[in-house]
RNA sequence: GGUCGGGUAGCUCAGCUGGAUAGAGCAACAGCCUUCUAAGCUGUGGGUCAUGGGUUCGAAUCCCAUCUCGAUCACCA
């Protein structure tokens, strides 16, 4: 509740308990929502709580209120209570000054950035290099890259980050397998993306590993598990490995020229996903990091070591379990390097705040990570957020990356732009552009979609993607939105070549429809629904609350000339209001990673 | 088994800091383009809000129990 009419509604119901009924109450106990639609008001306020004081029956009370609130305040114009319900109907000239102060604020609802403003770091994506991208990492980098933009908009200094997995057993074996079976292959030599051919020989180690695990269980007769544990190859894999540790120099570059590949790849992907990050940590160079964090930890007595070495946090007193930290031999473990990637990121900036884009699947990890960061002295530890969030699952069930069931995300992206281009050649929507024009229409569109999609639904949530089914273009969908914007933009270029001249403010004097006050109602909402999504870390917010404004404004549309609107003062209005609704359309999208054309 | 998160229309999802007759979209059916972009608008049908109890003037929403699905509880990352 932020809006200048509201806060005066409620300060007004304050003063009239007041004076009604000898009461003070406290705004928050004053409940004023928004009216029902089958009601024609706009603001509810409950007054069942004030019954007590008021000793009268609910509607009696209701009238009261609504009574003493229209003779004193111009701000309420009527008034109808219907049972404990009193709804107020605001008087147009509140509803013209509030668009009047929309519309001179070019970055309404957005909070700015200030050099007092907290630092928030937001680590998402964090890939293997070892495979391209697919759906489920979609949804990691879209709600990353949306909750940095809603993070942005309430007024914190933002750094994206990503921790890319760069080293491990998994780079190994497509190492080998490229060395094995490669031939030099390279994407030139292929004309393949870079983590695609990675990928291939991913699978490929995979596939030789198979056979000769089952080869081995009929040889020579032993368990799955036996043979996997003798496998030559995946003993090659783990040699590799040590050597790669070690710094062997051919390992190495071999390493580097690999890894290289797939960043190429990863950066085109990152590209057309509109994505990006402001620094970039790799874990082959933070996984020794966390060592010595841990080792300081176990000398101030935080940490405990066992009898054959290994170094474990004694997470009993939190309701957890012993976590171990190093292993005997001195090596490190997933959580010793986040604690060794912590402390570097650390030392870079001055952290307010972490936030961590991850599945829910490590809910327990980040848990202990929190506790352990916080023992550990960092600040930001015990309030660190892990922006947990549900599985993309398929029809059948979950991906799976060997059985081929996973949906790759350039394949995606690529099929979403193809079918916006179809369907929009079908529409004729692409008949007077030019072909560049065509191609970034149908790019935004293509991309809309999916993301609007991905974004809707509420991130804690798992979702369902159904391939088979394409992602629809009309009813609560990206495109339906952006084909508002692009209608509105068409209205105001009309307006323009009409010699229209928009005043910069329009004159209280005329008088509105409902469906205008409302319309401009629910824009004055999307300050608070900015504010609420930065707080629940929720894209899905921002989502729905642009469907609901896009949906209005189309039965508005539909209903009422704007153009054509005799009374210049109306129609001058009808192109403001029209406006504004394109501006938030734009900003809300824009803290979804959603671009929105002028035309479509 | 412990912990965490789900279960709302045939399907995909809103609504969950308690408020009026539980909402959208898709799918199905029926209408609306000589009029500002029909990727739009309007209408019809479709519900035991998993189940049972409790708190309350009022519960999809809060509490307890049960059923059910998923995640996790690795010297993998």
């Amino acid at each position: 509740m932020s809006s200048t009419i509201e806060h005066k509604i409620k300060s007004l119901v304050r003063q009239s308990i007041l004076e009604l009924y000898s009461q003070e109450v406290s705004d928050s106990s004053i409940q004023l929502q928004k009216t029902n639609k089958e009601f024609t008001a706009h603001y509810t306020v409950v007054v069942f709580p004030f019954l007590k004081i008021s000793k009268k029956a609910p509607e009696a009370t209701a009238n009261e209120i609504g009574n003493y609130l229209i003779s004193h305040s111009a701000c309420v114009s009527s008034f109808s209570a219907i049972k404990g319900f009193l709804n107020l109907v605001v008087a147009d000239e509140q509803w013209i000054n509030e668009l009047n102060e929309i519309h001179l604020n070019e970055q309404f609802g957005l909070t700015e950035v200030s050099e007092q403003s907290p630092l928030v770091m937001i680590e998402y994506s964090s890939p293997n290099t070892n495979k391209p991208l697919h759906l489920g990492h979609v949804r990691n980098n879209l709600l990353g890259h949306s909750i940095s933009e809603i993070l942005k908009a309430n007024g914190n200094k933002v750094i994206k980050t990503n921790i890319v997995n760069d080293r491990g057993i998994h780079i190994c074996k497509s190492m080998l397998a490229w060395q094995k079976w490669g031939k030099g292959a390279t994407p030139e030599s292929t004309g393949k993306k870079g983590d695609h051919l990675i990928g291939d020989y991913y699978v490929l180690f995979d596939k030789h590993f198979k056979a000769e695990v089952a080869a081995l269980q009929t040889e020579k007769g032993i368990s799955k598990e036996e043979a996997e544990a003798q496998s030559p190859l995946m003993n090659e894999a783990r040699e590799m490995l040590r050597q790669w540790e070690a710094g062997d120099a051919d390992v190495r570059s071999l390493w580097t020229k690999m890894n290289g590949w797939v960043y190429e790849g990863f950066e085109k992907t990152y590209q057309l996903m509109g994505v990006s990050f402001d620094k970039i940590y790799y874990e082959s160079s933070t996984y020794l990091e966390g060592k010595s964090k841990v080792m300081e930890g176990l000398k101030n007595g935080v940490f405990v070591q066992n009898e054959d070495g290994s170094v474990w946090a004694d997470l009993t007193p939190n309701g957890l379990d012993q976590k171990l930290l190093l292993r005997a031999d001195g090596t490190s473990v997933y959580m010793t390097q986040d604690i060794g990637t912590a402390k570097l990121r650390f030392d870079d900036y001055p952290i307010n705040k972490m936030v961590y884009v991850v599945g829910n699947e490590q809910n327990y990890h980040f848990q202990v990570l929190s506790i352990l960061l916080d023992k550990l002295g960092f600040g930001w530890g015990k309030d660190l957020v892990h922006f947990s969030y549900g599985m993309v699952e398929l029809p059948e069930g979950k991906m799976k990356s060997r059985e081929g069931t996973v949906v790759d995300a350039d394949d995606l992206m690529e099929e979403m732009i193809n079918t916006a281009r179809e369907t929009s050649e079908e529409l004729g929507k692409l008949d007077e552009c030019t072909a560049e024009e065509a191609t970034e229409i149908v790019r935004m569109i293509g991309l809309g979609a999916l993301k609007y999609f991905i974004l809707k639904v509420d991130p804690k949530k798992n979702m369902t993607f159904n391939p088979k089914e394409s992602i629809d273009f009309n009813g609560n969908t990206g495109p339906f939105i952006q084909y508002t914007h692009a209608r509105i933009c068409s209205i105001l270029r009309k307006a323009e070549t009409q010699g229209i001249i928009l005043p910069s403010e329009v004159p209280a004097t005329i008088q509105l429809t409902s469906k205008e006050t409302g319309l401009i109602q629910m824009l004055a909402e999307f300050e608070d629904t900015v504010k609420d999504a930065g707080n629940t870390f929720s894209p899905a917010l921002i989502a729905n609350y642009i469907y609901e404004l896009v949906k209005e404004y189309n039965q508005f549309y539909h209903d009422y000339s704007i153009l054509k609107e005799e009374n210049s003062d109306l129609r001058a209005f009808r192109i403001l209001l029209s406006k504004n609704v394109a501006k938030i359309i734009k900003s809300g999208m824009q803290l979804l990673g959603i671009e929105v054309p002028e035309r479509m």
